[in-house]
DNA sequence: GGATGTGGAATGACGAGTCATTCTATTTTT
DNA sequence: AAAAATAGAATGACTCGTCATTCCACATCC
């Protein structure tokens, strides 16, 4: 009756989830761990999630949607330099990173277990890719109507290239010994690359 | 007694274990699955691999050896210049790629299914990357050194972020309507961003 | 005391791996 | 060269363990 004790009840099973999943992955971890976690029987698991993937995909969702959520909020703002571009790159890189530090669980769950599980939650985060993708590129867009950034730029390629780096970034960060260090020297070092290149001026 | 039989044996097994894992993934491919696309009890594949982690492993196992092999190959070779350092990327870029394009089926298992599956495929995995970012970083120490690159360069990070492109790469020809056009971009457009970055000069 | 929530035993599906048996090809015997 | 013997390759019914899911007896709360 109690939604909110329903709404915590459910938080908890899916913290304990979270946890099961990231250790183990996803076919070695058993209903009765994430149960057993928690100490409830497993039985009671099915009062609050339909199924096993019902609530992997609740564990994964939640996570897409805050990316989803930095990508989509920083969608509007253009720059009209490379300095401002450059604190851009910086604001969103970070933001990004931050997402994928704050749970490292969340980080192992989506680079390691999260594709192949079911093919609707593929395409969820190939719809979470591709809306990145257009997000990036439409900044390199604008960057070269705002006439600072070079006008023969393939700008389809180049936004898929940044958001591999950005992948890679978060994934470098999962194992770091002192990650936010680490995600600053990538932010650094790729908004170098993105912009200058490495070549000697 | 004739080992050509068994070994040609081993072979069709393991291409049909290539098309069942690519299509189904790991877990949803049975051994029957296996079986039943060459017409033979599923009893026979015992005869030749010891259990399913055993070809899955041999599959990739396979295909990680090949990459090694480009990246070990193109090791030696340093540049002086820019532009012969433009024509090194090319080339490894294009070795790289066309190996992912030769056979989308294990393209689609190392990206969508080789994770996960056992500790130590996982390592194995691990150590090639280990392997291709110190490739990479050796690259870009020489260029450091001949002068043609920035001397402040962060190649550890660097090299992972190179690395992270090339994997998008590989990543972007699976879907791509027309593989090599799309290969060929990417390798002009990276080389570009590598060199001079994206800022108006 | 009824309604609602909980635990964990019971169920059933599923699939990996085994093994006794059959089949086939090659060799040996007559 | 036919018949018999042998090796070893192929088969698939069967076993066995593993879970996801269901069910119901019991507890807890109003």
């Amino acid at each position: 009756m109690d939604s909110d004790l329903i709404e915590k009840r459910r938080s908890q099973i899916l913290a304990a989830s979270m946890d099961a999943f990231a250790e183990k992955g996803y076919h070695d971890t058993k209903i009765s761990d994430i149960a057993e976690r928690l100490g409830i029987g497993h039985g009671t698991f099915y009062r609050y999630f339909k199924n096993k993937l019902d609530i992997f995909f609740a564990v994964v969702d939640g996570f897409l949607a805050q990316i989803k959520v930095v990508v989509e909020e920083e969608a509007p703002q253009f720059s009209d330099s490379v300095e401002s571009y450059r604190s851009q790159i910086r604001r969103i890189g970070g933001r990004m990173l931050r997402l994928f530090m704050a749970d490292t669980r969340m980080a192992r769950i989506i680079f390691f277990q999260a594709l192949g599980v079911d093919p609707a939650l593929d395409a969820r985060l190939f719809s979470i890719k591709t809306l990145a993708d257009s997000m990036v590129e439409a900044y390199l867009a604008n960057g070269i109507v705002k006439g600072f950034l070079r006008p023969d730029l393939d700008t389809a390629v180049l936004s898929r290239a940044i958001n591999a780096m950005t992948l890679g970034a978060a994934f470098d960060i999962l194992f770091a010994a002192n990650p936010s260090e680490t995600g600053n020297r990538w932010i650094e070092a790729v908004s170098l690359l993105m912009l200058s290149g490495m070549a000697k001026p």
